[in-house]
DNA sequence: AATATTTTTTAGACAAAGCTAAAAAATTAT
DNA sequence: ATAATTTTTTAGCTTTGTCTAAAAAATATT
């Protein structure tokens, strides 16, 4: 498998996972930064390796096949974040482009060392879980901060939007992965919430309070 | 720069390491295991780049630019192979491989964060030197074990020949970096030798002995 | 239902990096 | 010094992944 192939690959995943739904065309350029011509290209490509279920003007889905490769690429990138941000000390903001490159590394050996030696973590630096060598997936229950009503804690589990502009915001209020986050108050006119952590308290809009996911404690 | 373009710089700068004289269009060709002519078309657009010297049917070298760069690539690969070896546990055997993919990962943050993760080693898990963000080296004084005479000793600090198949054949018989040799006898006829490796004594070849790095003790 | 708009695909072009075959230059041998 | 051989370069073709512009299909609007 080549990079590109690679890339069209994990975005069709990541374009999928949720939703579990086709995908069209134009989503993808969008997601990759490159035009629909080219995707169809890319499509017609996988389609004939047998990689992606591709039939003209009707979307596209990744086969089983395909989705096993997808989650090998997705299980390399996060474990080479944790990497970075364990070993190397990299702010969890700086790792994502590094990762991108990181996760074409070909060699089983590699990664299944790196994973022992990172001490086979479930979850990367921004609380997305890590496929194991098979591809699989525990998910923590978490959910939104915004879902959570005055006078309830959660624990920062993740973030729902990943950004450097986001995750720089996070760093500078020190909110991280672990942080136990009460909610004081909440306004019912924008849903902005002042919170308490670490006995710090200040308020955060509702835009962050939903791109923050949470574990009820 | 593309992979291709540092693969041939820094083929170009392992050629002229130790004879520093231009390489022929031949030699890159073997060593990079292409044609000729694929060689000619790289070398032109090097050159446009200010990266080698090059004139027709002259060969060609680094410039200061290209010899840097080539240094940095180096660089990469052999902080990598320590990564590999160290940290990861692989066999000095099965790191180079990997290394020629980590060797292309462009972060510089990343390689100085790395460098000071692994303790700012001066040499790779073959005893080749590192070298330093600034592109300095450091070389150490060694000599070939088939330098030694009878009745010396010598610790091996490297290998010239870092192929499989012969750092198999040294863990085969428990020679690594560190190990301490001693000179038993030495045959006037082929040059192979009698040595003494942590009380353990055996024959060796002029071949084996003549790639095998060891600082005089 | 017919028309307009958007999405997707096709067709053809381009750059990178490789190849083969042939030409040109350099080197070696007679 | 000329001929033979080897090395290097050129010319032209291929593949991969991209692009633009135009055509075709799907969707939305009136």
């Amino acid at each position: 498998m080549t990079f590109s192939e690679e890339n069209y690959l994990k975005t069709i995943y990541h374009l999928t996972a949720f939703s579990d739904q086709e995908v069209s065309t134009n989503a993808i350029a969008e997601m990759i930064a490159t035009k629909a011509s080219s995707v169809t290209d890319m499509l017609k490509k996988l389609a004939e390796k047998d990689l992606v279920h591709y039939k003209k003007y009707q979307g596209v889905s990744l086969t089983a096949n395909g989705r096993l490769l997808a989650k090998m690429i997705v299980r390399k990138h996060r474990l080479w974040e944790v990497f970075l941000v364990e070993k190397l000390d990299f702010p969890w903001d700086e790792v994502h482009d590094i990762a991108e490159q990181l996760e074409h590394i070909k060699s089983e050996k590699l990664i299944n060392k790196l994973d022992n030696f990172l001490g086979n973590p479930t979850e990367d630096p921004h609380g997305d879980p890590i496929p194991d060598a098979n591809g699989k997936i525990i998910k923590t229950e978490k959910l939104l901060l915004s879902e959570l009503g005055f006078n309830q804690s959660g624990i920062c589990v993740g973030v729902k939007d990943s950004s450097k502009e986001f995750l720089k915001y996070l760093d500078k209020n020190q909110i991280a992965l672990g942080s136990k986050i009460e909610i004081i108050t909440k306004e019912d006119f924008d849903f902005s919430m002042k919170i308490k952590v670490e006995n710090r308290e200040f308020s955060i809009s509702n835009k962050i309070a939903n791109n923050l996911f949470v574990k009820l404690v």
